[in-house]
RNA sequence: GGAAGGGUCGCAUAGUAGGUCUAGUGCGGCGGUUUGCUAAACCGCUACAGGGGAAACCCUGUCGAGGGUUCGAAUCCCUCCCCUUCCGCCA
């Protein structure tokens, strides 16, 4: 969330943010609220000030029984007085956190302008979409088709977006996250296991709530959700706490399985393990000091990691910077790394690279002393290292050989031991 | 699931027969004195948030959260949340 301070010095910015972003909020109705709470909330200090000075008077009063007998008779007026107001104050308060928290972040200068998803620029190209000398198959055709995917059986217990990995693919899978979780941890990152459910505080305080509630799985009956990624449960962890700047970046890679309802797309990747509603995932987290440098150093920083992953994998991909209706409400910037899907013909997403400024750190309250002393908001930031079921997608299509079969990238064979390809030929 | 004990201003703690609690103390941190340097010692400062003010400064709130009783609540009452330990169950 910004700053309300922010907020009443620039309120003629951050309508404006709100029109490019296309977000639902009425800061004039923010600013109206924020004003009479202002007031009502002075004439209550008020009150309570009055009401202090006479407690004081009470116990002072001793054995003047005339002075304390009218201090209490002011009192019990001050009290009454207050108490009309209270609901008043508590009612705006309510209201006011609630319009804060749909209140988007401000976009950097290098954000495009943009109306949709079209508009997204694409800043980099790397690897070119493989020729084949053969007709290429989806990855459902592949890798049903190897004995490795099951989709029938898995709506059979789970519904549609489920699937069940089979044989060689499990271990695919593990040796993707193995292969990622490794690759960043050498780089300073500290890996965590981090929990799949999560408190609703996680998801207001990463700003999955209070929009974007209805994509997120509830357990009522435990006041917990099923994370859509670990970042939701990475911000919950420091939440509340102050840092100190000396422990800062903090620099996590967090694995976890992601679950997403995926309500209202019901139209969208039907087909196969594209959109599904569980898959696992290995997350790049940092936490840094509050300066805005610093934030865009480390941005750059996870693409670059994310893109050596993406790269050793052998996938072509390119880069996309994020246009302002595309941006998700509380990111000040975002890069997708896309792969190309050869079946598609086009560049899927598997990464999002993005930073917040304070932002999430102010819904999380995710603070630090400076060597100054001074208390600070942190900057937070955070970048797919790999996601499951959509790095399987693309290497599985992208490595294909004519035989039906997988080739391994060189860089994924250590943790498959050593295996070249995976399956037996079956075309 | 059963039982018990706890949540106090970075950390650790004191404080519950309501009113000098304007939340004490220690550690840590910052500044200073002393010092060849370091350490030690000593002195001072040091919670967070909101509001008012040109400023000095003043006011308000916060002792897990929210209600309540009262002129007045860290302290009494109610509801809830969280943590720890033991028992039970269990991969």
């Amino acid at each position: 969330m910004l700053d309300l301070a922010f907020i009443r010095e620039h309120p003629d910015l951050v309508k404006d943010v709100a029109r490019r972003r296309k977000t639902a909020v009425d800061v004039g109705e923010l600013l109206a609220v924020d004003t009479e709470l202002r007031a009502v909330r002075r004439q209550a200090e008020e009150l309570r000030a009055e009401q202090n000075r006479l407690s004081k008077a009470i116990r002072e009063a001793g054995p003047d029984k005339e002075a304390r007998e009218a201090a209490i008779a002011r009192g019990r007026e001050v009290a009454t007085e207050l108490k009309g107001l209270e609901p008043r104050e508590r009612d705006l308060e309510a209201q006011l956190k609630e319009l804060l928290l749909l209140t988007p972040n401000i976009p950097d200068a290098s954000v495009p302008e943009g109306e949709s998803e079209e508009d997204n620029v694409e800043i980099k190209r790397v690897g070119a979409p493989r020729q084949f000398d053969f007709e290429p198959l989806d990855h459902v055709a592949l890798l049903t088709g190897l004995g490795m995917l099951d989709l029938e059986r898995a709506a059979k217990i789970a519904g549609s977006r489920s699937y069940i990995l089979k044989g060689e693919a499990v271990f695919l899978e593990l040796a993707l996250m193995q292969f990622a979780l490794h690759h960043v941890a050498r780089k300073g990152f500290l890996p965590l296991d981090v929990p799949a459910m999560a408190r609703e505080y996680c998801f207001i305080g990463n700003s999955q709530f209070p929009r974007g509630r209805e994509q997120t799985y509830a357990l009522p009956d435990d006041e917990l959700y099923l994370v859509g990624t670990a970042e939701v449960s990475i911000t919950g962890m420091h939440s509340g706490e102050i840092l100190r700047e000396a422990d800062l970046p903090i620099k996590y890679v967090g694995y976890s399985p992601c679950y997403r309802r995926e309500a209202g797309t019901y139209g969208k990747d039907t087909r196969g393990i594209m959109r599904v509603h569980q898959f696992y995932k290995v997350e790049q987290y940092v936490i840094c000091r509050a300066d805005h440098q610093e934030s865009v150093r480390w941005h750059e920083e996870l693409l670059a990691v994310a893109e050596e992953l993406t790269r050793a994998l052998e996938l072509p991909y390119r880069v996309l910077n994020l246009c302002v209706a595309d941006l998700g409400d509380a990111k000040v910037k975002g890069y997708d790394i896309e792969c190309w899907v050869p079946s598609e013909g086009r560049y899927r997403e598997t990464h999002s690279d993005s930073y917040f400024h304070d932002y999430q750190a102010r819904r999380a309250d995710i603070r630090y002393r400076g060597e100054d002393g001074v208390v600070r908001y942190a900057h937070t930031l955070n970048n797919t290292a790999l996601a499951s079921t959509r790095t399987i997608i693309a290497l599985a299509e992208n490595h294909q050989q004519r035989d039906g079969t997988i080739r391994i990238p060189e860089a994924l064979r250590p943790w498959l031991g050593g295996k070249e390809f995976l399956g037996k030929p079956w075309r």
